[in-house]
DNA sequence: ATTACTAGTAGACGAGTAA
DNA sequence: TTTACTCGTCTACTAGTAA
């Protein structure tokens, strides 16, 4: 395998449209584009000749340097990998963490029509009144961070009887089989660790799960 | 900048999930799959996880190892880049060598109307007879094979009075504004620094060139 | 200006090992 | 089994410099 130096090395080349015809630079130039040693740059360039993944042509100030098909090759096969990282094919997310006792503020609100109806029509259950709390391992914490940035249902406040009631936002998600969703009231600062998940049925019973257990959560297509 | 051995390690971790949920990795297996020792791996992982690139989860067996979005950015950056290597947005290909004198040759085949023919329905214009011969630099000779995976146009070979024309396959160019094309015969095995272009016109009294002068041809979109 | 050699050294590496 | 420490070696770096 090709030294990870070396790439970066050859990944700047092609920057600098090394893969399209022959590209003017100087050990000097290559040097500060990747803050190393004109001297280091100088054995970077040697050694990807050496592999045939570049051809240089010296001149007096500089050199002509072309990525060759061989190193062209390298490059896509990397691309290739970021690609698979990035691939939007069925993309989805796995939280860990175990279950808590909440304050059983999620029963009352999720027993309130205004919001069950509004949950049973983006979500298509009607949620049993009640949220499973979870704390995710530490883990799960930046993936939670990145859920954010998905596409989030918004779920209107209202008021009544003179008290308001505020928005919040939720997603589907999976808890093995069952379609559930996470819930995240809009405006207090929720802690980070804790996810409050609502489901068309007792999850706690369904699953046969108690506080302190283990579970995992999908979130995604 | 982060070092290119850690962004290797970040991306391995990345390619085994680790931006969609914590992915269980030891640093013998990181060592594994990047050809480093257990002991670099495990150092790799530190640095990673004090720039909060990862964050990391230990148990007795090993260790969940989660990219943050810190570190999903940094892929992302990289990702673009080779993206921008790879983008086909006019990708044009970039050749220079000197002009040489042929042996006549391509002067006879393209005053044949067989082929002249040929040439004007799938370049639009009609060859003037003779080809400009031009030695190819260095450093051109890995674009020029490139060059070979594009798509050429098929120009079909012809028997009259007994004698028999090859295939030959050509490629729309540019030297400067000037609509050109490539011609590579068929058959024989031309030597890999040598091109041959056609074009409306004497390209040698239109440009003004001679023997020896540098010149420079473009080929793609 | 360049490239790239030599020389000297800092630091990265892996072996051994403790926890 | 792990992770990650210490330690000795040796690689890989940069400075200086020649061409």
């Amino acid at each position: 395998m090709i030294p990870a130096e070396e790439l970066q090395c050859l990944k700047a080349i092609a920057l600098r449209g090394g893969c399209r015809g022959p590209v003017f630079v100087s050990t000097q130039s290559i040097g500060t584009m990747l803050a190393i040693s004109q001297q280091t740059a100088s054995r970077r360039l040697k050694a990807l000749e050496t592999q045939g993944l570049i051809t240089r042509a010296m001149t007096a100030d500089g050199q002509h340097v072309t990525v060759t098909k061989q190193g062209e090759e390298e490059l896509r096969r990397e691309f290739q990998e970021y690609s698979r990282i990035f691939s939007e094919g069925g993309k989805t997310y796995a939280l860990h963490g175990a279950v808590v006792s909440g304050i059983g503020e999620g029963k009352y609100y999720m027993s309130l029509p205004a919001y069950k109806e509004q949950f049973k029509s983006h979500l298509g259950f009607e949620p049993y009144p009640g949220t499973l709390n979870i704390r995710l391992s530490h883990a799960s914490v930046p993936i939670r961070k990145k859920i954010d940035a998905l596409d989030w249902i918004r779920i209107k406040g209202f008021s009544t009887d003179g008290r308001t009631f505020g928005d919040a936002k939720c997603i589907p998600c999976r808890i093995g089989t069952i379609a559930c969703g996470i819930v995240v009231p809009g405006r207090t600062h929720y802690p980070e660790d804790i996810i409050e998940v609502i489901a068309p049925m007792a999850l706690r019973r369904k699953l046969g799960v108690e506080d302190s257990d283990s579970i995992s959560v999908e979130v995604g297509p």
